[in-house]
Formats: C-alpha cells, sequence, structure tokens
DNA sequence: TTTAGCATACTTGTATGTAAGTATTCAAGG
DNA sequence: CCTTGAATACTTACATACAAGTATGCTAAA
C-alpha cells in the first residue's frame, strides 16, 4: 500500500495520516473496530508503524484504544463536541482581540479576502475536499497573522472533532454555504475594527458546529456515546 | 526499576510518567541527549515502552526525536513559551466569562479558596511539588467549575511548558509567593462578580511566566533555541 | 432448558532482531 | 597542514515473535 521509500516520510506517519483521514471523511464510522492486525494487513506494513498511528490517534481522541480487548474509531459525543467548541471560542476570540489591538495592515485582511475567494471557487466547483482545506486556511491565516501559528495544532485538533460531524452531515445538512457567509461577516467586523461584532460573528460561526451536531445525534444516535447526564433517569424500563 | 506488574499501567505509561516528571523538575535539563537504548537500559526495561513514551513526550513538545540521529529533551524557546501563554489566556479567561455568565454558587468559589489555603499550607511547609500541585488545581478546578474538565490537558500541556522554566528557577527567582497573592486576586475579583479585574489579574497572573522565562533566558541561553528573529543579522562576525 | 466451565481465537503489550541512516574518528594522500 | 574517505559505533525505523488478558462459543452436566 505504501512505498518503502516514500521520501523519507516514516510509515507510521504515512499510516497516522491515512487513518486520520479516513476517520475525519467518515469513511470508518465512529465506534468501528479495529485491530492493529487488521490495519496492518490492509495497508500492507508491519504491526509496529500502526501501532505507533494509533497511540497517535488516540492522543488526537479519534481513537479508543482498550487494553488487550481491541481499539474504535472514538465515538462522538456531545460533551467532547463543547469542549471543542470552547476552546474554539476562547483561542480564536483571542485572536481578534490580538488583532485588533495593534493597527492591522489592510493586507493582512487581504489575506484572508483571499481565503473566502478560493472558498467560494471550491464551493461553485462541488469540491467539498478543497473546501475544507479552505475553510481551514482561513482559520489558520488568522493565527499566523499574530504570530500564533504554533497554536494551530491546538485548534485544528478541536476542529477535527466538528470536522467529523460536518463529514457524517455532507452533502444534506451542510452544504457550507453557511460558513462562507460567516466567514465573510466576521472579515466585514475586522475591516470595521469592531471588536464585539467580530467575537460575535465569530461566536455565531462555530455554534453552527453544536447545531449541527445536535441534528446529526438525532440522525444517528448510535455514533454517539451515551453521555451520562443525557438520559434523566434510564433509557429502558427493564433492559 | 518498574515493576512487570505494578497493577495493571502499562509498562509506556509508567516510562512516560517517569521521563515527563524528570523534565518537568529539570532533572532531565532541556538539551540533553537521550537515547532509547540508554533509557531502556536506566530503567529496566525494553527499548519498545521507551520508544512509545518518546513519541509522547514528542508530541507533547517536550522531547525532539531526530530521526535517524538522536533524541534530545526539547529545549526551551521563547516563542512557544509565548504560545502557550497565548493559549492560557485564551482558555482561562474565557473561562472566567463562562463563570461570571451565571450567577456563582459561593461554594464554587469556596472550592477555589481551599486550593489556595492548601497552596498556602504547601508554601510554609517548603513543599515545593506539592505547591506545584497546588497551584494545578487551582486551575483545573476552575475548569470543572464550568464543567469543561476535558479542556484541562490543553491547559496542562501549556502549563508544562512554563512549569519547565519554574523548576530551573527555583528557588532563586521563583519562590512561588506570588502565585497564592494572584489567585487570591482572581478569586477576589470572581468573589466581586467583576467581569474586566478577574480576567486582568489572570492575565498578570499568566505574564508572571513570561517575565521568569526572559531572566531564565539571560541566565541559560543555552537551555533556549535560538529563535531566527532574536539576533538581528548574526552573532557573530565570521562565524 | 439452563448453566458452568473450558478450549479457542482473538486482542493489545512487550521484547528482540534486523535494516538503514548519520556522526565521528582516524588514517592516508595531496 | 589540510582534505578526503572509509571503518566504526552509534542512532531511530521497522518487522516479528512471544506473552498475557479477554470475549466467544461449544460442550457437558444439572
Amino acid at each position: 500500500m505504501f512505498s518503502t521509500d516514500s521520501g523519507t516520510i516514516p510509515l507510521a506517519t504515512q499510516v497516522h495520516a491515512r487513518l486520520r483521514s479516513d476517520i475525519l471523511h467518515a469513511r470508518l464510522r465512529p465506534g468501528e473496530l479495529l485491530s492493529e492486525n487488521l490495519q496492518a494487513q490492509r495497508l500492507g506494513v508491519s504491526r509496529t508503524p500502526v501501532r505507533e498511528s494509533f497511540q497517535r490517534l488516540a492522543r488526537e481522541g479519534l481513537v479508543r484504544v482498550l487494553p488487550q480487548r481491541g481499539s474504535q474509531v472514538a465515538l462522538l459525543s456531545m460533551q467532547r463536541i463543547r469542549e471543542a467548541l470552547f476552546v474554539r471560542e476562547a483561542v480564536e476570540s483571542h485572536v481578534i482581540r490580538r488583532l485588533l489591538q495593534q493597527p492591522l495592515a489592510s493586507e493582512s485582511l487581504d489575506q484572508l479576502e483571499a481565503c473566502i475567494q478560493r472558498q467560494a471557487a471550491a464551493m461553485a466547483q462541488g469540491d467539498i475536499d478543497q473546501l475544507m482545506r479552505c475553510d481551514e486556511d482561513f482559520h489558520q491565516t488568522m493565527l499566523s497573522l499574530c504570530h500564533m501559528q504554533g497554536v494551530w495544532p491546538i485548534v485544528a485538533q478541536a476542529r477535527d472533532m466538528h470536522q467529523r460531524v460536518r463529514a457524517i452531515a455532507l452533502p444534506e445538512l451542510d452544504t457550507g454555504e453557511q460558513a462562507i457567509t460567516d466567514h465573510r461577516a466576521i472579515l466585514l467586523a475586522l475591516r470595521q475594527q469592531d471588536l464585539e461584532k467580530a467575537i460575535a460573528q465569530m461566536g455565531l460561526h462555530l455554534q453552527q458546529n453544536e447545531k449541527l451536531t445536535l441534528q446529526i445525534a438525532a440522525l444517528h444516535p448510535d455514533y454517539f456515546e451515551r453521555d451520562p447526564a443525557e438520559s434523566e433517569f434510564g433509557l429502558r424500563p427493564a433492559a
């Protein structure tokens, strides 16, 4: 599956990227059982790099490893989704504060504008993957504009939680149109140097993910962990 | 070194905890060379769990693995420290906002009060480790008060960056007294439901870490990465 | 029919052997 | 003296064998 000498990229990294992509695109569904042996065979490598990638994915919250029992694609969890939302709101609104503290070069905002235009173009062509990459670019560019590029992995990890939901929702519930509108609204507020408005727009943008998640949770309850406080007293009388 | 059957905790986890502690306490100094073989011998286990722990530590930014060349305790970096500060400011000020949005039970604040008192007791006894744990408890308790306990790993990872600096600074530059004063100020502002003041105090508290880092960077430049923008044009005329 | 218990086929955890890349050292040649 | 290059002693990356825990399902007994 993977070439033994693909440039100099370690097999574990390649396997990790592949599995991560499969999970984020919901080609591997939440709860699906994995196995180091199985994936090793499927990808044509030994267990070692597969195991290493499982460990990484577990740390990212995408895989759950149960010692001596097995591994599975991590189930979605409303609590985790909310926490991811919390982190993104915290970081990205802090980014906006930092950006508007100092006079903002208009060419910086043009970078964001360019992201949005590429995003719109991707949607026009129906290229979903490209759409997602542009959405990613927008948020990553905001970070780099205030010289906090190294924070991206944290935002990215939180974003992955939401990405999984969007992948399941596509194309029925989430056309990606809303995201473009939201980005434009954020950019407009930034151009106007309206701090409160920009933060509010960012909050609304991110909260779309929670709404979407609630819809998905209704459609696919089997993809979700049963959260402790979710059902009041018990789901069934005697089961 | 480690018992083969310590309860049910995997060796890789034990090794990871041990090495993480050694790095955070600066018993392993920044830049110090590691080696899977060496650590495996030192800890009395095979290379496998050691390697796995290296991978985890690398993900946490505590170890740097150079393929086919070696591994080292990650150097400190002003940029990374600033990014960690950024993340903590973002998340913890967002916590304060969330806490003060809704009426706050006084018993919740009493939990924070208890953290501070334990912290003061630890300092009175000169128990540095306990002091650090109490400091940790304070911040973790704030998270759990707004039901965002799952966000802790992110704060903790950022905190680890600062923890390493404090460990090097102890006991000369950082007695831990300032932290207690800061925590009291934050708690007072919370009791007064003064949002802006609480956030400002939290900001000041966290910024202590940057100040401390600058002092340490002056004392131990060899513990730090040479950041690209740090030296204007070149360190030496012709070297 | 039900239940206890064991054989079996999984799983991940760990140890170890092998491959391949890199730095160092030291000797030989200019 | 300086440069070049090969031998050597490292390093991590990967494959594989083995150990040990867990679920499943069959069998046999109540």
